[in-house]
DNA sequence: GTTTTTCTTTGACTAAAGTCAAAGAAATAT
DNA sequence: ATATTTCTTTGACTTTAGTCAAAGAAAAAC
């Protein structure tokens, strides 16, 4: 919506120049060692992802044709590095496993990118090393939030589907009574005229959602709002909000309801934050204990004078 | 002199991955489009640097060999990106500059990548590209920071005097009353017994400097502390003033003095930070108009209790 | 006024990175 | 049951990236 200023652009770019130039490539050169930068690539993601990947996992993964991955994971096996095994459930797959020298060369890797790192922060006063600890995971929080998009996808979808059961199976972890599936929205109850179902998506993985039903004339529910425990903190729920309230606006309500359980309590104070006000129970759904309104179209409050 | 805490270097290698995974590969990729990587930073190189470099200088920038950057010029010379010619004071050297379409490629270049940092930073809010914004600037200052090295250098070291005369010009410029170089202390002063020099480096170039000189038995005289207008706002000047007051401290002195200039409000308001105090003048020095003094040995009294 | 050093070019390489297509084996779709 | 698709392997390449040494020309050192 709003322009991106080019002052911000510039910045952006002369960090990431600064930032590649002087830690991406020194890092890179100390992964390699003695062995070719691609190899050394490859079996730091073989023995990153836990036991057995599958080949064609890799070469998604790290973007490599088929027959050069083949090539360099036949002169990992005979190095000893990598053990190679058909795929349990599909014989046309194979799965591959690093070998204890495997782990041990990656573990020594790490060990020497990590003195790498030590001696670097070794220039600053534990104060600024805070601080730059403090800013990177900001910047990382805020690049990984930028790479997240809300998509409308079907109440059918298989997407919408996986969304819904890891929310349902997160509740009844966290619910002392437990959650029961049959509680969530029917797929009819989100598509077409209905309501609506959208899915944020990072790096292409689905990693949270929220519906918003019609409830009467003028007034929608929001509902099942999740965010993927892996995305959490970084302000992902109120860009779900955002979708569903414009969604919302957009089919003309004026009022949109939700109600959350007492064991949420952030949950309560985002809705809070974002403008939603406690009102009284206008369902007795089991699980609710409490109940909150906000009325759209009018600005928000945060809105430049 | 602290260890660094495992969580920084864990936190610091959880950026550098993501962010040369996410950011910088995308952005070589797209530097790249209808060119190899090597030639296309190559020209990028010569694009930037104004008017005219020499190959000697090309090579010492990106590390390339003599042969491998001859060949790659020949080949951007036959695609007309670039002029090459005989440098006019030294004729081994050849200049290379950029051709009006190869200016226009690097221009073509930074749009694409510009309109890639635009589309990434359009995820975000105003309020949220503006923090985003600030924490790599934090990060970037305090990275410069870290590679910085303060090192001891003998008072004659061409080094040395390439930073005082740098102070003196700089100084020339801001005072009202110019500064006159007959002013700045003599190698001998600040050699051996008499006192220390210290020269701090950035990537290998001299970035800013410090001398200490033995003023009477038990009390050092701080002068000549410089920053490089490139290499300000990062916290080097508490850094040499550190180096400057281990020094002292080393040779026995319990005192340190300095006097500044009218003009440089900002070093006073930093001595005072640094634990400085103002006192009478103890020189009669016609540039002085404020003079400060530090007795050392006593902790800090920001150290942890 | 030599000798030495510096700088570039050229030839002759090697290794790494990556592409493309054919082919065989296994799973899926029809 | 047959056709189609998916996945891996292999052979046969090409391009990039990079190294090393020899040689010629100019500058700097002695």
């Amino acid at each position: 919506m709003e322009p991106v200023s080019t002052d911000d652009v510039t910045a952006f770019r002369r960090f990431n120049r600064y930032f590649t130039r002087r830690i991406g490539v020194l890092d890179d050169h100390y992964l390699g060692q003695d062995r070719p930068l691609g190899e050394a690539r490859l079996l730091f993601e073989i023995a990153g992802s836990g036991s057995g990947v599958s080949l064609r996992d890799l070469r998604g993964r790290l973007g490599l044709d088929a027959g050069y991955l083949s090539r360099m994971v036949k002169t990992l096996q005979a190095q000893g590095m990598i053990r190679l095994s058909v795929h349990p459930q599909d014989s046309r797959l194979r799965t591959v496993e690093p070998t204890a020298a495997g782990r041990a060369e990656v573990e020594e890797q790490n060990r020497r990118a990590g003195a790498l790192a030590s001696g670097l922060l070794q220039g600053l006063t534990p104060d600024q090393r805070r601080e730059l600890t403090e800013a990177m995971a900001t910047a990382q929080r805020l690049l990984r939030l930028a790479g997240i998009t809300v998509e409308r996808v079907n109440g059918h979808a298989p997407d919408a589907r996986a969304c819904l059961d890891a929310y349902a199976a997160d509740l009844d972890a966290r619910f002392p009574e437990g959650f029961d599936k049959s509680d969530l929205v029917g797929a009819h109850e989100v598509s077409g005229d209905a309501g609506a179902f959208f899915v944020a998506y990072e790096e292409g993985r689905p990693v949270g959602c929220g519906a918003l039903r019609r409830l009467e004339p003028g007034v929608g529910e929001i509902k099942h709002v999740w965010v993927h425990p892996e995305a959490r903190r970084l302000g992902l729920a109120r860009r779900l909000l955002d979708a569903l309230e414009a969604e919302a606006a957009a089919r003309g309500l004026t009022v949109v309801r939700l109600d959350t359980h007492a064991v949420l309590t952030e949950a309560q104070a985002m809705y809070e934050a974002c403008g939603y006000t406690e009102i009284p129970a206008y369902t007795d759904h089991v699980y609710a204990a409490h109940w909150f309104e906000k009325r759209l179209g009018a600005p928000a409050a945060d809105a430049p004078a």
